[in-house]
DNA sequence: CCGTTTTAGAGACCTCCGCG
DNA sequence: CGCGGAGGTCTCTAAAACGG
């Protein structure tokens, strides 16, 4: 009775305490698996009490006297030892002697293994807390070192912005004083460009983005100041128009031209390297036109046509485009003839112009009297508001001024007129480099008196360096600072 | 998406006219 | 009469438009 009732109430600790601890003690420690074992088989034994209690009752002592000797000396043989207390029926009276005072001694090995499995678990609770502990601690001192470089790495390219910022603004400074040496002129600079302060921090993102917009300029992109644009059309590039050599001008122009030159040339080599097919491309009908206005004013007097066209021939070969003269005229003439047809029938043409990408260019030329009365085509046929006189035709530079200011995107209606019927936006980097061209020929007309030669090699490499650059829809910018690199 | 049709741009050639 | 410029016309071609 009294083992009855210690079993009993030990199996209700044990179930207690398997209930609390014995999953996580299962999971956390693979060794405690047979101890855990022999706990489930003692939860058994009171059913079996119950069920067979006169028969088993000694069976029972038998056996939880023979599972205390054993578990004193080795627990792993506790299966066994009941095993055994099952088998061993004849050799009962040996183990009756040693059943005196079982139940207290299982009571405190039970006590005593349930204390061991607590403190174990207990020390792998500690040991996994210090681990998540540990853990978090680390990537927060990671974290903590990822944001410090991060701000320095910030700090150094804002840095770096400032210093080129200052550096470019030096190069304006110097050259604007340049620029106003050699023009006389005072050079009004836009308030927003001149006295804007630097912006406190540009993102990265959108700085290198701009960098990488322009494909010619490299250094001089991080400049951003369209400022550029004023001293371009200040400065002139001389073309003699009354060079005794006709063709130095045209070498002066691919020697100190380079980027358009670059641009056309590269334009053109893939068309160059093979024989120039019937269809001109763009770019050579821009070469033609470029270097046909260029030779206007030489060939004004009575010097033949011939010659005229055989030089035009023998630049565009030069440049890569296979024309013979007589092409090179027919081109010139057919060109005009469609400009005038066009103009006269006031047709509505796509605003993209992409079949006839020079109009404005003759445009321009036509209204600057670049083109006059002669260069295979006449005024004649001309809307009235195209002819001009001489006197607005030679423009002082401060108009030229306002014209690249409208080249760039600066909403400005004082122009007598849009210089074609294409957009700001959509006007192409060659189509500024013509333009650059025609009004430095005539601003070159107005100054040449003033200028020394030294100056006007300055001001003619400066004026060079960056047509090209300038991108086709004002939002790059104007890298005329190439000079003073 | 693909084939066909339409249309405008452009090349080539010719003729006419003015001028020296 | 030769030369240069202008005008006209034919033809080709590429892009746009359109329909199945």
């Amino acid at each position: 009775m009294m083992v009855k009732l210690t079993s009993s109430s030990l199996s209700l600790k044990l179930s207690t305490l398997l209930l609390l601890h014995l999953p996580s003690t299962l999971l956390l420690s693979p060794s405690l698996i047979p101890f855990s074992c022999l706990l489930l088989l003692l939860l058994h034994f009171p059913y079996s009490l119950n069920r067979n209690r006169k028969h088993k009752r000694n069976r029972l002592k038998r056996i939880i006297s023979s599972t205390a000797s054993g578990m004193g000396s080795d627990d792993d043989d506790d299966d066994m030892d009941v095993d055994q207390a099952n088998i061993a029926g004849s050799s009962s009276r040996k183990r009756k002697r040693g059943n005196r005072g079982g139940g207290g001694k299982m009571m405190e090995l039970f006590e005593g293994l349930v204390r061991q499995v607590m403190q174990k678990q207990a020390a792998m609770q500690r040991s996994f807390l210090e681990a998540l502990e540990k853990r978090e601690q680390e990537r927060l001192d990671r974290e903590e070192a990822w944001k410090r470089q991060e701000m320095a790495r910030l700090a150094r390219e804002h840095e770096v912005m400032s210093q080129e910022r200052a550096a470019s603004a030096s190069r304006d400074a110097a050259i604007i004083s340049l620029i106003q040496k050699i023009t006389g002129h005072t050079i009004q600079l836009p308030p927003s460009l001149s006295s804007q302060p630097p912006p406190p921090y540009q993102p990265p993102p959108a700085v290198t983005k701009r960098v990488a917009e322009p494909p010619l300029s490299t250094a001089q992109s991080q400049s951003q100041q369209p400022i550029m644009a004023i001293p371009q059309q200040q400065i002139l590039p001389p073309p003699p128009p009354s060079h005794p050599h006709p063709h130095q001008p045209e070498q002066k122009q691919q020697q100190q031209q380079p980027q358009p030159q670059q641009q056309e040339m590269v334009m053109s080599s893939e068309q160059s390297s093979l024989p120039s097919s019937s269809r001109w491309p763009k770019a050579e009908i821009l070469a033609l036109i470029n270097l046909r206005s260029g030779m206007e004013p030489r060939y004004q007097d009575n010097v033949p046509k011939g010659l005229l066209w055989e030089e035009i021939s023998t630049s565009m070969k030069r440049m890569g485009y296979n024309r013979n003269a007589k092409r090179c005229k027919e081109k010139w003439e057919n060109i005009n003839k469609y400009y005038k047809k066009v103009k006269e029938s006031n047709k509505k043409r796509p605003q993209d112009a992409k079949t006839c990408p020079y109009f404005h260019r003759l445009d321009l030329l036509y209204r600057n009297k670049v083109l006059g009365s002669g260069g295979g085509s006449s005024t004649s046929g001309l809307p009235q508001d195209q002819k001009q006189s001489p006197v607005t035709a030679m423009k002082p530079p401060q108009e030229g001024l306002v014209n690249v200011q409208q080249t760039h995107g600066s909403a400005s209606s004082e122009e007598e007129e849009p210089i074609e019927e294409s957009p700001q936006g959509t006007e192409k980097p060659e189509d500024l480099v013509m333009r650059e061209l025609i009004q430095q020929q005539q601003q070159l007309q107005q100054q040449e008196s003033m200028i020394d030669e030294d100056e006007k090699s300055a001001a003619f490499e400066i004026a060079f360096q960056s047509p090209a650059n300038r991108g086709g829809n004002g939002h790059t910018e104007p890298p005329f600072l190439t000079m003073v690199q």
